[in-house]
RNA sequence: CGGGGCGUAGCGCAGUCCGGUUAGCGCGCAGCGUUCGGGACGCUGAGGUCGGAGGUUCAAAUCCUCUCGCCCCGACCA
């Protein structure tokens, strides 16, 4: 590709709303263009990389069994009712209506789509198992978009879908992907942590998701020094400091004006805060839920949500609060009635607790478990976090940022339930097929990966998806022989399959050079008077520092060896 | 949805508080010339609904009202 004809310019100032370096390299060299929030172009560098990361994507897929299609992007509202995850995903969903005012949305993903044609296709234990997969774009309504292509409302995403007769045959497809998609990190030469992820209101069992460590990431990771435990913080655990369980001593009441933080009761009552509880109200769709957990701990709404089965959680305001009879700020488990409770299992091994009065200015002394009040759940709802125990392990936990790159998840037969996808096993005995899903974010991917491999000048591609191999710069083009080689070269080098972006522009070399820095080609030729003085060209790696000197005579050869090592 | 910031040429910005001739600067772009191994220089030139609508005023990029859009923080995110 010559440079003057390519489409798509290079910019030497850093865009004024990107500040993520992902997001500015792929303004400034000409990768992307923004339509609307969280919607973007890719312009011919950046599509480029785009198939490069979905060849790979798919080569692997393949390789691993999967047969690919593609499922429409528009789908009847209803099929989302039948399942109710049109609730699920709420607002997150873009919805649309046809001119008969049928109402439609724009696929956030594929389930019930995949479910619902497999159900039509699969009869017998004979026709499973299945792995199928489309690349395809998804819509998602997101309440912010950010970080140029990191969080997007629309985006390519390749989706596997698994079909299996039962548990094992899952877990056999589960392991088979997640070896193909550290194939794929590994070939897009991204380092990736593998961590348990939340598997969400769908409520799979297994689910896990591939990170890449990033300070720019939005997801936090929780990871052991010393074992293998690594977490998304929404699901992760830890071994909660035990505190020393003391006799139960009797109930008392303590007059503690003004005190209405854990903080200020700890102080106020010289205790640590490990010894105090804390209450917290939500609304779960609508209903009020008496949270309880211990002082020093924060509640993790994730699991919150998953422990309550709903669809909308949220920290109640203080009417809906004191509408029950209870008091904000000094609020009590102990005579709670007509209120579900949720305790943290944090809750029960320590004794002799401070908690709220439900008096104002009061406080209660002694609390335990069981006696002085009971909980309708006791599970774990607690935030990890760094420092704490691991829950494997004599390990400490810590805690890094991380972008998700890849996340699998077991369904099981939530979606062949509902849909009714069931086949006739060898028995004779129907039942539903057990499924799971598998998805990369394309987009994502690109952008983590320029996140990772970068320096101030610029991109440096992993050489598998580099958009060109080598960056052909010919020096003082008006100099006939310097144009007369390069152009030879450039013609060399194509026709020994490399693909090479020919800098044929009139312009100085800093310019050249920069932009070759700018846009991270793994390999850079220079040719100019002086090279040619020693009948060579000049070659210079991105990732390397210094350049040498290759011949002429069967450069394009030698240059081949050298991006293919 | 809450909080903050910003919309002036393709890009980065000044001008807005305190209204006043033809709205500036840098980069980029076009032409000519000189240069040229790490974003060269000179001369000439093109390029603007000042996000939009309404209002106030003799006069609006500037003041007022409404509105649209973008970015950041939070909430949110199978």
């Amino acid at each position: 590709m010559r440079i003057s004809e390519l489409f798509g310019k290079t910019q030497r100032e850093i865009p004024a709303e990107a500040d993520t370096a992902s997001h500015q390299l792929l303004l400034r060299t000409g990768m992307v263009s923004q339509v609307a929030a969280g919607v973007y172009a890719y312009q011919p560098m950046g599509w480029r990389v785009l198939r490069k990361i979905e060849s790979i994507i798919r080569d692997e897929m393949d390789k691993a069994g999967g047969q690919e299609l593609s499922m429409p992007v528009l789908q009847p509202l209803g099929l989302w009712q039948e399942t109710k995850r049109d609730q699920a995903f709420g607002k997150g969903l873009f919805t649309l209506a046809d001119r008969r005012q049928r109402p439609l949305v724009l696929g956030p993903t594929h389930e019930e789509v995949i479910t619902r044609m497999v159900s039509r296709n699969v009869q017998s234990y004979r026709d499973l198992p299945k792995l199928l997969y489309q690349i395809q774009v998804k819509f998602r309504d997101e309440p912010r978009p950010k970080g140029g292509l990191m969080r997007v409302r629309e985006f390519s995403m390749k989706d596997l879908y698994s079909f299996d007769i039962d548990e094992a045959g899952l877990d056999q497809s589960y392991q088979e992907m997640l070896r193909a998609y550290q194939n794929i990190y590994d070939r897009c030469g991204l380092p990736t942590l593998l961590v348990e992820a939340d598997s969400g209101a769908i409520g799979g069992k297994d689910s896990h998701e591939f990170m890449v460590i990033a300070q720019s990431g939005e997801e936090e990771v929780v990871y052991c020094d010393s074992c293998k435990y690594a977490a998304n913080v929404e699901k992760a655990e830890s071994a909660k400091e035990k505190i020393k369980a003391e006799k139960p001593l009797p109930i008392e009441e303590v007059a503690t004006p003004g005190v209405t933080t854990i903080e200020d009761l700890a102080a106020f009552l010289e205790v640590p805060q490990s010894y105090t509880m804390k209450t917290l109200f939500y609304i779960a769709d609508g209903e009020l839920v008496f949270v309880v957990i211990r002082g020093d701990l924060e509640v993790n709404e994730v699991k919150l949500k998953n422990v309550l089965h709903c669809y909308e959680l949220r920290l109640a305001n203080e009417d809906e609060v004191t509408e029950k009879g209870i008091v904000a700020g000094s609020a009590s488990p102990v005579g709670v009635r007509g209120v579900k409770v949720v305790a943290d299992d944090s809750v029960t091994p320590g004794m002799n607790f401070v908690a709220g009065g439900n008096k104002p200015d009061t406080h209660i002394k002694n609390i335990n478990y069981d006696r002085d009040f009971q909980a309708d759940m006791v599970v774990d709802i607690a935030l990890v976090r760094a420092g704490e125990g691991c829950p494997h392990c004599e390990g400490k936990l810590s805690v890094a940022h991380g972008i998700e790159v890849g996340h699998i998840f077991k369904l099981g037969t939530f979606f062949s339930e509902t849909l009714d996808a069931f086949f006739i096993d060898e028995k004779g005995v129907s039942r539903p097929i057990v499924m799971g899903c598998y998805g990369i974010g394309l987009g994502r991917l690109l952008a983590a990966t320029i996140e990772q491999n970068h320096d101030d000048k610029g991109v440096i591609w992993p050489r598998p998806i580099a958009p060109y191999q080598i960056y052909l710069c010919p020096l003082y083009r008006e100099d006939t022989k310097v144009a007369e080689i390069a152009e030879k070269l450039y013609d060399e080098l194509e026709a020994a399959g490399l693909e090479v972006l020919f800098d044929d522009r009139v312009e100085s070399p800093g310019v050249k050079f920069n932009d070759a820095d700018l846009l991270g080609i793994p390999v850079r030729v220079a040719v100019s008077p002086r090279t040619l003085e020693k009948d060579s060209v000049e070659m210079k790696k991105r990732a390397g520092k210094d350049a040498e000197l290759v011949p002429l005579i069967g450069a394009s050869t030698s240059l081949k060896e050298i991006v293919e090592s």
